[in-house]
DNA sequence: AATGAATGAGATTTCATTCAT
DNA sequence: AATGAATGAAATCTCATTCAT
């Protein structure tokens, strides 16, 4: 709905497709365990055995979605670190993370829930997502505490709390979004955690 | 397990009490659509029926455990935000909300995964914590901003960062414990922390 | 409610009295099976463990309602045909049973319907209620026959139509009653009823 | 068993029909709540989930039985009121309505039991079946005191009094049908209780 | 390639009944 | 005499999955 309509890149038939984006908009509104294939297949338009032509089990279904490569598609697109200025530089990767997440809302929702109950899935955030903008922000940070701008604060500290504010943020946009938690502007609330943060952290 | 055993302080009969304490740990483990009445039974020790003699339906069981009185006797333990500096009042308050996290975490995930998908509970939750935390956060940083010690950064932009640093924190901490994200001790990374914050906000 | 609070007159223990008069009430109101034992526990104020301590399951209780002393004690009210003339006996056999079915509605409803599952009860009906009526009105007919007041037809036939004219007249009575399906007054119906009956029936 | 095969016109698949017919045969056996879903699957030859395939609940099951097309298509065999003389026409009337219930018995007596409890199938019964005959034969017992050929007695009275006799005569033939109640064949019986009624009624 | 039909296994819920107090 | 607590057994209903077509 306020949704792009995602596109499984490695996936070639148009009833798979459709079966796979009908499994993110029901699984991301009732969780997996709450949805039922009845329900995915009305969605898709197919039958219920047409998912069980394309998909062996339930999970397999939702394991499709967050494939690797699926994940991957995500987290690549920016991984990058530039700008001009420090302040330019955090604000890019805060900005195209949240173009990122809004992009894939529902999709993130389902991974980030799922893997509360499925340790396979925790893995693949961990390895996929976590450990990548980790090591791309601790680099960052190690790098300017060597140019001397930053304060010395451990480095994965610094990370955990930098990724925390833009969940912060993204909670309250998507979680209690009507309840007008927050009436400014979205540009203007990052800018405004980018100064904290850039304030906190350098010299 | 490795949680406290609460105690539900409004409920009398012992029977009661085991099957909440179960449900928590199975509906925790598995989520509210994942669990079976007939495990939260075994792991009580009574037979299903006795689970209904207590609670009309399953999802009534879910919401006893996160009744309004249940939140607010997590929440309410730490309301004053005191302490001699800046940086011990915010210290305090973060260290207490990571404690009363520590002590409640199963019920706590339960809490925010099934607000995703009932939104009754999402309610509670808003009203209980969210807006109680919130409140007390934004006044306090427009006393300080009156008194001229910080910034003039929008106090709700303040809060929820403070916020989503806390749960960044806490994230690393419970959703990747044993993966070494951060060998740092946690008192030094709450300090760090504050530090971030605290000077981000400083005039 | 509309009913009179019948008095199970063999039954010592007023609580004994007032599971059998709940008993009554729920079973009219939802039939045997469709009734639980906690219902009526609630109506009659006891617990259910109660109920067993009177009634060894929930059939003997059902089975209480319709003892044969029971039924007797309803029908036997009214066993004789007195009048000065036919026109007289009859209306007053026919007030006196419209009167003993208003008094027993609840009782007679349970009665009527369990037959139809329970032979026992179908039983004690044909014995008690049926056999009864029949043989009274049989003989009268005869009597009149013998007498050359009424028309050569067969007494059995001329029994069951008269018992089936009373029925008629209950069922609209009690079956659809709000439905104005008859505005006369019930006095004047049941005349009506017996002049066609009597000139059906007289030579 | 004594019954015919219920054809069910308006449901197409030969599944749904085995089931509605062995809904028919177990319900009138034991009434709807003394009837389990396991009993009419086994009846039907298909698992319970079948029946739950077709019928959303088991009381679904109960009302497609008695939806209002179902009970037309009893009723509405015989709605003429024609022959040669008043006795004919009669004659007519109760040997159609007779044959028709004969037809349906088990079906009737469901419809009818059932009513007692749930409200909504009384309100078919009023309007599909009550009405329909009551007007039927009001009109004509209309027309007849119009002719000169009736006495003046109330229309509906005598409507609910014919009905009554019909009913009474069906009572005795199916409750208590071994009993010996009536030696004389059905014909003679229709016979006798139209004269009854005849010689009533006319001037 | 797609599906209508069917179901086994199991989930939730109900309920008559027992029993210790 | 009465009941709160507990439950075995069964009832209704759900759902992922299979299979013949």
């Amino acid at each position: 709905m306020d949704n792009f309509q995602i596109h499984f890149g490695h996936i070639t038939h148009p009833t798979q497709q459709k079966i796979l984006q009908s499994a993110v908009k029901i699984f991301s509104q009732k969780g997996f365990s709450g949805s039922t294939t009845r329900e995915i297949a009305r969605e898709a338009g197919v039958s219920e055995a047409t998912i069980f032509r394309y998909f062996e089990t339930k999970k397999d279904l939702l394991l499709a979605l967050i494939s690797p490569s699926m994940v991957k598609s995500i987290t690549d697109l920016f991984v990058d670190m530039d700008g001009e200025s420090e302040e330019n530089v955090l604000k890019n990767f805060l900005k195209r993370n949240a173009e990122a997440i809004k992009d894939n809302q529902d999709l993130l929702k389902i991974i980030l829930y799922e893997a509360l109950f499925h340790p396979e899935i925790k893995e693949i955030i961990f390895k996929e997502i976590v450990q990548k903008k980790t090591r791309l922000l601790e680099s960052y940070f190690e790098q300017q505490k060597r140019d001397g701008q930053f304060k010395d604060i451990d480095s994965k500290t610094a990370t955990q709390t930098l990724i925390g504010m833009l969940i912060g943020f993204q909670l309250f946009k998507y979680a209690f979004p009507s309840q007008d938690t927050n009436p400014k502007q979205e540009n203007d609330i990052l800018d405004d955690i980018i100064r904290i943060f850039l304030y906190g952290m350098k010299k």
